[in-house]
Parts: C-alpha cells; structure tokens; sequence
DNA sequence: CGGAGAATTGACCTGATTCAAGAACTGTGG
DNA sequence: CCACAGTTCTTGAATCAGGTCAATTCTCCG
C-alpha cells in the first residue's frame, strides 16, 4: 500500500502525498483506502484530508489483538480499514457482553472525552487507521463539519445500542437469532437485498461471540439455529456459513407477538 | 403560529400562547434558568446564550404526556428542566423496554439526523425547553464549541447505554436492582456520598417502570426488594421512599460473583 | 370511608442455563 | 494425504431463575 494513484479508481480523489511524506508514513495513505468514502473521513475534501492523512499510522491487529482497554485511559482513535472488531463489557467475574461491533469504515474512540470503559478487540485479523487522541481532538477543533459528521455517526451509534437493549431486555432467544441473522446479513452479505430469494454468506462470528452479542449462552445459539434450519428457514452448509431461505419467516419472528 | 404575548419580559421573551403544553413562565429567561450551568447551555456566553434564548420555549408536560414518538420524523430538540421523562422502545406486541432516563439538564434530540426511533415521555409532571430542531441545527452550526459539547454529553449516553446492555445481558436480578438503587441515589439522592450512613430518598419511578429499566417483571423487582429488606441492606418506610442502611453491601452486590 | 391503582406475596410453570458427552472442523506435521 | 490435537459446535438431560397467573394488601385521595 502506497501512494499511487489509480489502482482503485475512486472517483476524483487525486490528492498526491508529496514524497517525503510517503517516507516517513508509506503505510498510511489515504487515496487507495478502501473505506475513504464511507469513513469519517467522506466529509473532508481533498485538502484536509492531506492534513488529517500526515496524523495517521496503519496499523495491522491480529485476532484477539486489542485496539484499547477497559478503565485505561484512552489514548487513540481509529477508522476500522478491514476485519471486525468487537466493543465488550466485562463484569468483575468475567461475563461478557459484546456492546457494539466495528466493520470496515467505523470509527472507534470518543474524543474530548476522558476515560473509555469498554474494551475494543479484533475477532479476526483487521486493519485500523490510528490517531493519537489529541492530534484528533485538534483537527476536529477547527472543523465543525467533522464535529457534526462524528455527532451524526455517535448519534446512530447510540441508536443502535438501544434497539439491542430492547433486544437483551425484552426478547427471546428465538427472536434475538433471528435479529441477529438479518442484521449480519444486511451488513456484510451486501444489498443483494433485492427479492426474497435465498442468500449464504459466512457470518463474521463464531457462535461464543453471537452469544456474547446476544446476551446468550453458545448452547442456546446453536439450539435456536438447529431449530431454523429444521423449520427450513435457513440452512447451515457447513463452518460458518449460513443460508437464509425464507427471509419473511425470519422477518417476522423478529418481533413475533 | 405563535402569537406573540406582548408582556415585555427582559429582551424578546417571545411565548406560545397555547395555554394547554405551552405556557409562560414569567420566570422563562435563561439567566435564572435552574439548570444553566448544568445543562448544554452551560458551554455559552451570556451573549450567544440570549441568542439561543430567542430560539427556546418553555414547556409542561403532564405525567404520562409524550414528547416524542418512536417513528415519527423528530422535529424538537429540549432542555430537561423539571421532572424525569423515559425513553423507550417497544416490541410490536407491547413490551417494554426504558433505553434512558433524562434527569433535569439532560438534552434530549438528535440534531443532524433524520429519523428518532424511540418514545419519549414525562414519567411525572415535567419542564422542558425546547427548540426547533432546524433552529438548533442552524445554531450548533456556528458554534463548533457546542457541537463539540453536545459529542461529549452523547458519548457519556452511548457509555451509558452500554453499561446498562451488560445489566441487561448478563447480570441476574438481584445484580440489576442493587445497580439500579446506587444509580438512582448517586443521581437524584445527591451526593451526600460522604460516609456509609444511611441515607433515605424517593424512588421517581414506580415499580413498573423500574422494571422497564432492568429488563425485569413488576414482580421480581418486587420481590427483590423485600429480599434485600429482610437481609436488612435496605428498609422500604413505604410509597416510593427507600432507605440504603448497607451501602457498601449493594455496591458488593453489582458485580458479584 | 371507600374505591382505584400500585405493590406485595404465593403457587406454579417454562425458557434458558448448566453440566456433560460427542461430533465436526481447522490446522499442523509427518 | 492422513493422523492427531485443539478448537468449536451440537445435542441431551437436569436444574433453576425469573415469568405468569392469581390473590391479597397497601396507599393515596376524593
């Protein structure tokens, strides 16, 4: 990954890293990153962009590599490049709850704001763009547009946590599977969205961290998935793969009465 | 729309005259505000504050009186400035689950973003000071220090709703109800945290609605709290008063083992 | 005092967890 | 290519925490 133009054509996006910055960041540069568009970045032109790009590093997590501990205090932001992260709660005794998962183009970490009390993980091998906080915090300073793309995004964000807290507090464990399984599918099986005709993808999760995402236990995930596949709803071709054949029937168990 | 009620107040106090949800205070300008320094406005100068006090109206809601509703395109943004309101989500069959409490000084609204998918509603009687929300949009525009601000306090909510998706997802009953007891005295009971004495205050939530917070039955809550009364840790002087006899003990209880 | 809503208590039931055993993958090295 | 070890996943049986249903009992007010 270097700064040369046009490997991926993204539009007109030619901004061109002088060489001395190449060299001293060849890793890290912002006109072939493949979640330009769709990162917190997409708000900047091409000019800031330049700026903000001589603030970041890449950096590669392997599985289960952490990004950023619980209780520690926050030194980093990031733009997910590739992979899926996971953000986790512990209690003392070391259950977990997933809080919110990362896919390429989310945005990590809280500016402005102290002390973070989640711990952030890699569940595969990823790629991050990193910030020091403070480099952040002073970009974000002098452009309100940014300011108010993150607030938009921590916005969603929040919404997000709160459909799941509906899902943890108040729904069964057929109903969170089956959530579940049409959220991951419309977040990384692509909009293939089109009819109702059946679809596979891999999930991104082994069936603990579905668990730890859907306040479960493994045994009940894999109980409920057996469950779908023998009501014909889905199939399970094999290691991760899933494959949706009644999406409605999925749909409606959702939120069933 | 609004007519305007001529009674000169200090500067351009300018008042709906629909007496049922929105009245006038005699008292609605911002320099006597309970909550100024406390609130989103506490980051303004008294010059910008006498701006966005033109853009403000003063609002009662009556317990049980919606400010929100889940779906519907979300036109206002508010200061709390009395009373406690919920926000809640709701599965197509009825059930219930609170995402949030908003104490006084809390804001609530999404500036920026379309669509709001919860239900706000005043769990007693309450004030609010609302404000269109493109009057808010265009005001956080200018003013990249708010914008900044309104990022922190919606990232101490995200944090927040987190915690409580761990509650939801992995904590058992009597966990929750020992969260909730030091939660709710920590916020309204003051902080006459000083020592471990005994200290008494009112629940402001009935029992339902403290089990729409933990994702529990009217019941359990119930029956929790005369658990943690006849272990003595807690005594119930009757209606919503609660008495902490045995802080450290609850705090021992939120994450048990 | 009396009546309505809120809270408590009891008896029973059920969905999800726990504990335990196998089966199916994955990757490694011979 | 196969054997083997380490995971991860599935399945079964027993248990239990919390939910459901059904009475009472409180509390608050008119």
């Amino acid at each position: 990954m270097d700064a040369r133009v046009g490997t991926k054509m993204l539009d007109s996006c030619t901004i061109l890293a002088r060489p001395d910055d190449e060299e001293r960041f060849p890793t890290s540069v912002c006109t072939d990153c493949a979640v330009r568009r769709d990162s917190l970045c997409g708000t900047l032109t091409d000019a800031e962009l330049s700026r903000l790009h001589r603030l970041g590093r890449r950096r590669r997590l392997r599985r289960g590599e952490a990004f950023a501990w619980a209780g520690e205090e926050s030194r980093g932001c990031a733009n997910v490049l590739s992979g899926i992260l996971k953000v986790s709660a512990l209690t003392a005794d070391g259950r977990e709850q997933i809080v919110g998962l990362l896919y390429p183009s989310d945005f990590v970490g809280q500016p402005f704001v102290g002390s973070f009390e989640f711990t952030v993980t890699a569940l595969g091998d990823a790629e991050i763009c990193t910030f020091r906080k403070s480099d952040f915090e002073g970009f974000l300073s002098t452009r309100n547009g940014m300011t108010q793309a993150l607030l938009c995004r921590t916005f969603d964000t929040l919404s997000d946590a709160r459909r799941r807290m509906l899902l943890l507090g108040r729904q069964s464990a057929s109903e969170r599977i089956a959530d579940f399984l049409l959220q991951t599918f419309e977040r990384i099986g692509g909009c293939s969205a089109s009819s109702n005709g059946p679809v596979t993808f891999d999930l991104p999760l082994s069936r603990g961290a579905i668990a730890d995402v859907l306040g479960l236990t493994i045994e009940t995930v894999s109980r409920q998935m057996t469950k779908l596949k023998v009501a014909g709803v889905i199939a399970l071709p094999g290691g991760r793969a899933v494959t949706i054949l009644k999406r409605d029937a999925l749909r409606r168990m959702t939120d069933a009465a």
